[in-house]
DNA sequence: CGCGAGAATATGGTATACGCAACTAGCGGG
DNA sequence: CCCGCTAGTTGCGTATACCATATTCTCGCG
C-alpha cells in the first residue's frame, strides 16, 4: 500500500517532529545537531535534512551559524491556526467529497477504523490516527490543498496533544467522525463541510476551556 | 532591512527555485544532484537542503533512491492554487490591514516603490519584486497566514511567469496595486479585501485567456 | 566590578568513500 | 524471435573525517 521505502531523513523527521509536538523538546531549547544526531544514530546530512522540513513546518526556527530553536507555541498561534483550519478544511473535504473515488472511501474506512482501534488503548497515538483520518477526507480534492491542511494539522496537534490529550478524547468526536465519513462517503458535500465546521470548532472550543483553566 | 548572512543553504534554494520558475528546467526534468551540485560550486548538503525545501514548495517531487524530479505544471493545478489564493490572501491582507504599524507601512511603500521601479526596466525582474509587494500587505497578519500566502504565490509565479511575463505587464495592475496600497495604510480592511480580489481575479482572467489561446 | 583576549564550542560546509537500489545492456534459452 | 535472467553501471542516500568561521564562555587583568 503505502510507500513501504522511507529514507532516513524522513524517519529522522518524523521522529524529531514527534518529539517536538509531545512536548518532548520544548518551545525555546536550542536543537544540539550532534548529540541528536548521535542519539538517533545518523549522520548530518539526513538530519540537517529533517531540521530543514521542521523549519518550514513552523515548528523550528533557524538562526544562521546558532541552529535550531524549537518555536514557542502562543495561543495567538493556535487561534491563528484553527482560524485557517476552519476556512480550508471544510471546503476541502466537502470538495473532496465529490471528487473521491471508491478507493479513496476504502483508505478513508481504513484511517477511521485504525483510529477507532487506537482511541481503545490508553496509550495509543491517537492524535496521529486522528491526523491521518481528516487528511484522507481531503487528499482527493487537490495537491496543493492537501499540502495546506497537512501543514495546519501538525500545528493544530502541537495544541491538541499538550492541552487535550491528557484527558482522553471524548466520545462525541468519535460519534461525530462517523457521521462525517458516512456524508463524505455519500459526497454529500454541504453536509461534510457542515459537520467539519462543528467538529473543528468543538475541538477549539476544548482547547479554549483547557487554555481559561 | 533583510538578513545580510544567508547559508548556502538559503542562496542554492533560491537559484534552483528561479531555475524552475523560470522554465530553465522543464517539468518531467530529473534532478541530476552532482552536476547540479558541482555547476553551482557546492557540495550535498547544501544542494540537498535547497532541494528538501523545494519539495515541500510543491515544486520538486522525491522518488526515493531515485532523486528529485521538477513537478509538472497544469491547468487544473493553477486554478487550485489561485481559488486558493483568493481564499487566503484577500482576507489575509485585510487582517494585516488593520494590525500593520507604521514600520510595516514603510516596508509595504518600499516594496511597491520597488516593483514601480523595477516594471520600468524591460529586462527587470518584476515578477519576484510584485510577490515582495503582495507579502508586505500580508506579512503584519500572522506567521502562519503569511507562510501558506508566500507558498501559494511561489506556485503561482510558475504560471504568470510563463504565460504572462513575455508579454508585460499592464497598466491596470499598476495602478490596482497603488489603490490597494492606500486602503491598507488608512487601515479600510473592506475595501483592501475587495480591491485584492478583484486583482488576483485580474490575474487568473489573463492568465486563462493566454492559456485559451 | 567591568571588560577584553583567548579558549571552547557548535554550526555550516567540503571532500571522500561506500552500500545499495534502480536502470541498462547483453546474453542465453525457450 | 522474443522473453527473462544476469552482470555491469549509474546515481542516490548515508557515513566519516576534517576545516573554517561565528558565537559563546571564561578568566585574568585593569
Amino acid at each position: 500500500m503505502s510507500i513501504v521505502v522511507r529514507t532516513l531523513s524522513d524517519q529522522t523527521y518524523e521522529i524529531v517532529r514527534r518529539r517536538i509536538l509531545t512536548g518532548a523538546m520544548s518551545p525555546g531549547t536550542a536543537v544540539r545537531q550532534d548529540s541528536i544526531a548521535g542519539e538517533l544514530g545518523v549522520s548530518k546530512i539526513p538530519l540537517r535534512e529533517a531540521l530543514s522540513r521542521l523549519e518550514q513546518d513552523g515548528l523550528l526556527q533557524s538562526y544562521p551559524n546558532r541552529g535550531y530553536v524549537v518555536r514557542p507555541a502562543s495561543t495567538d498561534e493556535a487561534a491563528e491556526v484553527f482560524a485557517l483550519r476552519l476556512k480550508l478544511e471544510p471546503a476541502a473535504a466537502a470538495d473532496a467529497a465529490v471528487k473521491a473515488s471508491p478507493e479513496d472511501h476504502a483508505l478513508a474506512e481504513t484511517a477511521l477504523s485504525a483510529l477507532e482501534e487506537e482511541m481503545g488503548k490508553p496509550e495509543g497515538d491517537h492524535i496521529t490516527r486522528n491526523r491521518a483520518f481528516h487528511m484522507a477526507l481531503v487528499r482527493p480534492g487537490g495537491h496543493v490543498t492537501g499540502q495546506l491542511v497537512e501543514r495546519l494539522q501538525i500545528l493544530s496537534e502541537r495544541y491538541v496533544r499538550i492541552h487535550l490529550e491528557p484527558f482522553g478524547r471524548n466520545e462525541r468526536a468519535s460519534r461525530e467522525h462517523r457521521e462525517i465519513l458516512d456524508a463524505w462517503k455519500a459526497g454529500d458535500a454541504a453536509t461534510v463541510e457542515a459537520l467539519l465546521v462543528e467538529h473543528i470548532q468543538g475541538t477549539l472550543a476544548d482547547l479554549e476551556q483547557q487554555l481559561s483553566t
